[in-house]
RNA sequence: GGCGCUAUCGUCUAACGGUUAGGACAGAGCCCUCUCAAGGCUUAAAUACGAGUUCGAUUCUCGUUAGCGCUACCA
């Protein structure tokens, strides 16, 4: 895989751009095997612009910058092809002028009288055909020398022999543009195959401008979504297996994964104005994180843990067995450094509605008494737990329901969670006996 | 305006020209239950519109409408 950074623009080429791109491809485990930017290989695109020019199928436009379509005859006024004096001026004029330092644009001369159609075969949208009539006399060298994206990418496609150009619908009718320079330029011209694009729930256009959060993949990382959880939705937006399948690994992905399969229409990401995340990905992200082999998300927690400020000994068997207990009621990684605090450390806080249930008539002394029952049973089982329980509940006369989510409260600062006999088995006796104590 | 692309539940999507138009998310309800999840079950919800071809059109053709893209010395 060849990361291709294309960064011509100068006004817009920022290290937190590049950053941005880096982070996320990590993050999704998508690594690459060599990386080149374009601002790096500007001498190559002068080049495959020399030889176009060379070849008679270019020439110097020195109308200024944002003029072009002045003066324009007005019988298709909104409709810009080339200006004729320029295209059609003298080499000597041309020659004369440049010498003399005026600044121009090289632009492609494409091929007017007789017009021609120029195609090729999307992978995904199939058959494309456009008239050369149809497109403009669009620019290879800006007036500063720097090389248009269309002539960098084009350039680069051949020197880098790229197979394959996947890329998004709005690149879709630049292809023409493309194939007149692949076949200036005397390249092989790749594959190409345009995605839908996603689009926003009012139907614009994704931008980083408007919608910064949710196409930023860091974004994902950052809100604890596991990375094959991230692929799986993002693979959905326009693409589907057809037999219904929805959660799907990666090795499954890659092996039925075709261009053929993909939609021509675009998708919305379902975002709101409160969450960047549609349901579909956050309900993924859940289902991935409650089905994986628990080793395999084991690595994930530890780092989030660690991310949170807690250290702790993976890889205990308790562990193990507290993740495998939570994870089916968490929906990202983050809930474990937060909601599953007390899991893991002994300090956590108290949620409000937790000290609620432990503020039940009863409920303190009673479990403090029933920490000592259970210190002195040599058992130490759900089985035996919740006989303790609930024979203390019955001498109390209060019903078995306040302690035991006064237990959970607890044992975890919260009032919801697991089976509240379970959670002293997970968290182990002493711990367990101590914060029953402490309440 | 020109050129190109697209159109199935709110969203993501399935359906050799013949289906009660299927699934998933989100919504509603029920079951399970020590709480919360999970899980199971049920429910509501769509072929943009108009012609044509055909015994039969979500599917093919044309038109309309709508949306998107390109139309830059941005990518």
């Amino acid at each position: 895989m060849i990361l291709r950074i294309d960064d011509t623009d100068v006004e817009r080429n920022t290290q937190a751009s590049l950053d941005s791109i880096h982070d996320g491809l990590q993050y999704l485990g998508l690594n690459w095997d060599e990386q080149y930017r374009q601002s790096e290989r500007l001498d190559l695109h002068r080049e495959v612009a020399a030889r176009i020019y060379a070849k008679g199928l270019a020439y110097r436009d020195f109308t200024p910058a944002g003029q072009e379509k002045e003066g324009q005859n007005d019988d298709e006024p909104q409709r810009w092809l080339f200006n004729p004096a320029m295209r059609d001026m003298s080499d000597e004029e041309s020659d004369r002028r440049a010498a003399a330092g005026e600044p121009f644009v090289l632009r492609f001369k494409v091929l007017r009288e007789p017009a021609r159609f120029v195609q090729f075969t999307d992978q995904v949208y199939g058959a494309q055909s456009k008239s050369t009539a149809d497109i403009e006399d669009f620019a290879l060298l800006r007036s500063d020398k720097m090389p248009t994206y269309h002539l960098a990418s084009c350039a680069d496609d051949i020197d880098l022999k790229i197979s394959h150009v996947v890329r998004g619908q709005d690149h879709l009718s630049n292809t023409f543009k493309h194939i007149l320079i692949f076949e200036a330029a005397g390249g092989e011209i790749p594959l190409f195959a345009h995605l839908p694009l996603l689009i926003a729930p009012d139907g614009t256009k994704l931008s980083k401008r408007r919608h910064g959060p949710v196409v930023s993949v860091t974004t994902y990382r950052d809100l604890g979504f596991l990375p094959q959880a991230f692929i799986n939705f993002v693979v959905l937006l326009g693409w589907s297996p057809k037999d219904n399948r929805e959660q799907m690994s990666l090795e499954e992905i890659q092996e039925i994964f075709s261009f053929e399969g993909i939609n021509r229409s675009n998708a919305v990401v379902n975002f709101t104005e409160e969450s960047p995340l549609d349901p579909k990905a956050a309900w993924l992200n859940s289902q991935h994180l409650r089905s994986m082999p628990v080793e395999q998300l084991l690595p994930y927690v530890e780092k989030e843990l660690s991310a949170a400020g807690l250290t702790v000994p993976f890889p205990e068997p308790w562990l193990t067995d507290a993740v495998d207990l939570i994870r089916t009621r968490f929906f990202t990684l983050n809930d474990f450094g937060s909601r599953g605090r007390a899991y893991f450390v002994d300090e956590y806080p108290m949620a409000g509605d937790a000290r609620e249930k432990l503020d039940k008539p009863g409920a303190r002394e009673s479990l403090r008494e029933l920490s000592a029952r259970l210190e002195a049973s040599s058992e130490f089982t759900e089985g035996s737990i919740e006989a303790e329980l609930r024979k203390l509940a019955d001498e109390k006369g209060l019903k078995a329901g306040i302690l035991i989510n006064g237990a959970r409260a607890a044992l975890t600062g919260q009032s919801v969670g697991p089976s509240a006999f379970h959670l002293f088995t997970i968290i182990g006796k002493e711990r367990a006996l101590a914060r029953l104590r402490a309440v």
